[in-house]
DNA sequence: TTCGTCATCTGATGGGGCGTCAGGAATGGC
DNA sequence: GCCATTCCTGACGCCCCATCAGATGACGAA
């Protein structure tokens, strides 16, 4: 079993006819997702054609169907390691305290990672959200994955302010869901606010208010 | 002038060539948008194709071309026809008092209609919000004329509220902008939220908790 | 009713992407 | 250096795009 490389991602990737690839094909295959993701950031979902991302990565729209089904596959691929890298937010919501400045400061910092993130997964979430509003499973799996940990994540931390006779009145996971939606929406659409003349800097704060608020079920510390 | 009818959309309404289109031209256009509507709410919009509205509505591919000039042109229209049915959002807005159990009482209300009305208009919506993200000013254009009519009504309860010394520490645009964005992405993934295993009526009432907050300031009713 | 005229529609077309297959090229173990 | 296996692609039939020239329909005037 010389085929299990350091690479833990070695499990259920196979080409179309059953193979599992060598050392030549997965490079091959990850040049293609590779392009996949960088023709998405210039192009739009709808005029993304499968012969543009294999001209792109140097190969045939043959090759291109060898080890994806359709675009959406390769897509889809991306949302998944995506979803990966979104465990650092969900760290960043149980590390340190949500009381008092301290905890607005972190839900500052929270906004802010969480927009960076946005912007830097920005082409592969909106397909995703896309395609999840359109009925697709393989997305919506995606999504619910992806938000439902940041979801659990505040439900836990709202708990625990229940706990202790704050924040009452709401379900928690249901005010989690609505805190998630909430940031998620802000970062996909911040450079709009632009357009009606609001600063980032405000939108950022305001966020951040009703973050705290959400959680604590306090008002944000005056400063 | 008999060319003016009883309709006021007369204006700017012209065929490819530049004719205004009569009688017969105006009800062929409007079965084409009528088919664009009904075909996006079956088909993703990635896959909506131009010769299957034209079939739709029983004319060919070269009449749609006639009248709009690619299948965004028409989805547009529908947009700027949902962007002025959103008015009736904004007049519930302003009617009526935020204050104690009625304005929470309006908030879920709000929260009922702005979700029903997003239901009604979702799949021209997720196309807008699509094309808006990946930088189509057109969409764009729609997207913010609908929001900020919006935002700008949360925005004066939100001044009024400061006004009397509440509901400080934030710019009432910014703070209106979040709202909105927040009861859009709820209102664009409520049904997603059942897959993580919450119930509608709950993320109704987060939701509602987090409008009243957000325009007043004060915590929500005990109730 | 017939005719002329303008409005409206569509068949036909060149261009191009889709998705598949058979066969050619590269690779690596021996 | 040979051969089996992996990998890639040219070529193809199908369908959609977007345009234009010419056919068809509507309607008022004679």
């Amino acid at each position: 079993m010389t085929d299990s490389t350091s690479l833990d991602e070695n499990e259920a990737v196979r080409a179309s006819d059953g193979r599992v690839p060598g050392r030549r094909g997965r490079a091959t295959r990850q040049k293609l997702l590779d392009q996949t993701a960088e023709m998405l950031r210039s192009t739009s979902y709808r005029d993304l054609k499968v012969i543009d991302i294999a001209r792109g990565a140097g190969t045939s729209p043959a090759t291109f169907y060898q080890y994806f089904g359709d675009v959406e596959a390769a897509i889809l691929l991306l949302g998944e390691e995506m979803a990966i890298d979104s465990e650092r937010l969900v760290r960043m919501i149980h590390e340190g305290s949500w009381r008092g400045k301290a905890g607005y400061q972190k839900a500052l910092a929270f906004a802010d990672e969480f927009i960076d993130f946005w912007d830097e997964h920005r082409p592969v979430l909106r397909v995703v959200d896309l395609s999840t509003d359109e009925g697709d499973r393989r997305f919506r799996n995606v999504r619910v994955r992806w938000l439902n940990s940041l979801t659990k994540a505040f439900a836990e931390v709202t708990a625990s302010f229940q706990a202790e006779g704050k924040n009452q009145g709401v379900d928690p996971m249901a005010n989690a869901g609505v805190l998630v939606t909430m940031i998620a929406n802000v970062a996909a659409h911040h450079y709009g606010f632009e357009f009606w003349g609001i600063r980032t800097a405000d939108v950022r704060v305001a966020l951040a208010r009703h973050i705290y608020w959400g959680v604590t079920g306090q008002p944000p510390p005056a400063d």
